[in-house]
DNA sequence: CAGCGCTGCAAACGTATGTTTCAAACAAAT
DNA sequence: ATTTGTTTGAAACATACGTTTGCAGCGCTG
């Protein structure tokens, strides 16, 4: 076929679109006219609309969980890495399988805010079933790396920073936007990353008194 | 009346529906059965469904940067105060105007969030407008108390709290049951808040190198 | 009492949604 | 070349949505 296969068209499609607006705010309509295929494909190829969305998830974690799966076989092979090297595979994976791109980083961050936030349960229950083993790997692997750390202050830091970078990250546009205008600074991705990284490596080591 | 005004039944019944579910996913259907009341009621005293969006925003947190703002003034007459001083300020405002039950608080942090994530911009730009200069404020107060920290370092360790703030907290009935089967340990929101400010603490002194 | 402004109600309007249908087009295999 | 299974296409379906309408009830004021 001179272009893309349909299934995939209508997944790059719903991704964006998912990413910029949410689920409900997205017609099929939209999407296939995205797409530039029929209404119908979505039905056929997919189900339902409440499939597509699960299928647009597992096409864009799939990649990044078996990436970062790989690494954690490397690095459990060595010696027990700091907290630094943790938070850089992680980093560096999602970097390796998404880019560096800012609208690519963004829409990721969006998507994985909106698993959150949005499901009304049935995208949360499958999402956990089906990655939970290598987060609770990764937990696993912090838990050396922050000593001091209980299992429950370890559990809420992790989420504060997964919290801390959702946010800040899936809102970007509008944050740098707000930045240029109150403090007159214009600013790239990167060095928001990397602010984040410090931040969250801060955050992360912190413990209740 | 017996009954409380119907514009204030359809505020309390749509400021909860859009918390736990989001504005697309609320009709104004189910706003008015829930609040009990006729479903032309939302038109005729608010006009549209967007107008209801912004009254809801507005009635929770018009009280709010109101007690925030007396708490600045009365700190403002003393000596510079503090990182912790800061945050305490900002706790105790929200505890004061809006309570300190799980429920309330998870859906005080999913309305902030809301507002960052799902507004097509007449939302984010309405309560910037409106909220802005408490908010530029805040952030003047709290230049002085991170003394190394440049303009653009506070402007994004700022939102990067904010953020762990608003995803740990909107999300804390689904954390805490993770929590729970996860770790094992049931959890109360209070411990949860002492230990997200204390992230927020270090976190919002970190500096990238 | 008559008139008026405000609120409540049931019903309808127009539009957009997710989904289904069924025939046509296509590709691969016999 | 014909058949078979799969994929597209245009149209319709049923439902849900936000909004509007017209009327009935009410408490006022003159």
């Amino acid at each position: 076929m001179a272009q893309k296969d349909t299934v995939e068209r209508i997944l790059d499609a719903a991704e964006a679109l998912f990413a910029e607006r949410g689920f409900a705010e997205t017609s099929l309509r939209t999407i296939t006219s995205t797409a530039g295929v029929n209404l119908a494909a979505v039905n056929y190829h997919f189900g339902s609309k409440k499939t597509l969305i699960q299928a647009v998830f597992v096409r864009f974690i799939d990649p990044l969980v078996a990436e970062l799966s790989e690494q954690l076989d490397i690095v459990e092979a060595k010696d027990q890495p700091d907290l630094d090297e943790l938070i850089n595979i992680l980093t560096q994976s999602i970097y390796a399988v998404h880019g560096q791109s800012a609208r690519k980083i963004s829409a990721f961050m969006r998507l994985l805010g909106l698993a959150y936030t949005q499901s009304q349960g049935h995208l949360r229950g499958y999402l956990g079933e089906r990655y939970g083993n290598v987060f609770r790997r990764f937990v696993g692997l912090l838990r050396p790396a922050c000593p001091e750390l209980g299992d429950v202050d370890l559990f809420w830091n992790t989420h504060f920073a997964l919290g801390a970078a959702v946010f800040s990250l899936s809102n970007y546009e509008a944050l740098s936007g707000m930045l240029e205008s109150d403090v007159g600074v214009s600013s790239d991705m990167n060095s928001a990353v990397t602010r984040l990284l410090t931040f969250m490596a801060a955050g992360l080591q912190s413990r209740a008194t």
